[in-house]
DNA sequence: CTACATCCTCTAGCGACTAGAGGAGCAAGA
DNA sequence: TCTTGCTCCTCTAGTCGCTAGAGGATGTAG
């Protein structure tokens, strides 16, 4: 009885654009789905749902792989939430560095910013700095991405 | 009199590694090498320095096409530094903006991961947070990337 | 009946690399 | 001198998570 729609109104719903939708169903982070007798997709209640599911989980960042561990979960509601747990508090750890990085590079980028005096190239410091890679004080190293 | 030194000393000191280096050729970055007898890219002390400037720009984040800007900039020391002062600042505006969504995003995870008592998926904030979307307070947006 | 929107599949492209195949060059030790 | 083993070369293809476009079929409103 769930009343099925189009791939363009499960978009809409679920705020995830058609292209992106086909493309899930491509990596089977979306089943196959139902067709009409004209080839069109139907999304039923439960798959907006699971629509909503991926595009909030990709908004907070998780990688696709994360998501699929977090599906397969959902879709077995009677195990243990362990797993859902782990993969967000690895989130968390990722988040945590995120920005204590970006903090880094935010002064970075102030100090560069303050000290440029609107002069010739030769004297600024943006320059300066990004060539001098002693005057960088806070190296957080790979993936870090701060300095 | 330039000692110039093999790709893989020019990774070493440059910190940027080898395959990335032929890459940054590829792409531009690096103008195209002197070669000795056998075929091998000689680096002299100055590609040295702008292989250390293009790594620390990456580090902070900045694309190739601002890097690109900036090297530009650096190959003409007599000009203005305005647009270097303008890349610096839209990269600013970014990081910042950046670590607004992610401090948002990280209250989410916390709140999710405090939810949960470990019980079974049924009962799981994190699981269920992720499902519902009219728990997430802070919606931020496309590229925002939080919640 | 005719526009026009929406859908379909398929392939290719993005950025910034990274990995691997398959081969050549080069320095040091036996 | 030869061989071992490292570094180097080029080239292609893969990564991630989409996005864009071609070229065609289907559905709907006037």
């Amino acid at each position: 009885m769930s009343k099925d729609v189009s791939i363009g109104e499960a978009a809409k719903a679920s705020g995830v654009k058609v292209p992106t939708i086909r493309f899930y169903e491509q990596i089977g982070l979306m089943p196959p789905l139902p067709r009409t007798e004209g080839n069109r997709r139907l999304y039923g209640a439960e798959d907006l749902r699971r629509l909503t599911f991926i595009r909030h989980a990709r908004e907070l960042g998780f990688e696709v792989d994360a998501i699929r561990a977090l599906l397969a979960l959902q879709d077995d509601p009677g195990q243990s939430c362990e797993t859902a747990d782990e993969i967000a508090r690895a989130r968390l750890v990722e988040v945590k560095q995120r920005i204590a990085s970006l903090t880094a590079l935010k002064k970075e980028l102030e100090r560069m910013i303050m000290g440029c005096s609107h002069g010739k190239v030769g004297e600024c410091r943006v320059i300066e700095i990004l060539a001098d890679h002693g005057e960088c004080h806070h190296h957080v190293g790979p993936k870090g991405t701060a300095c």
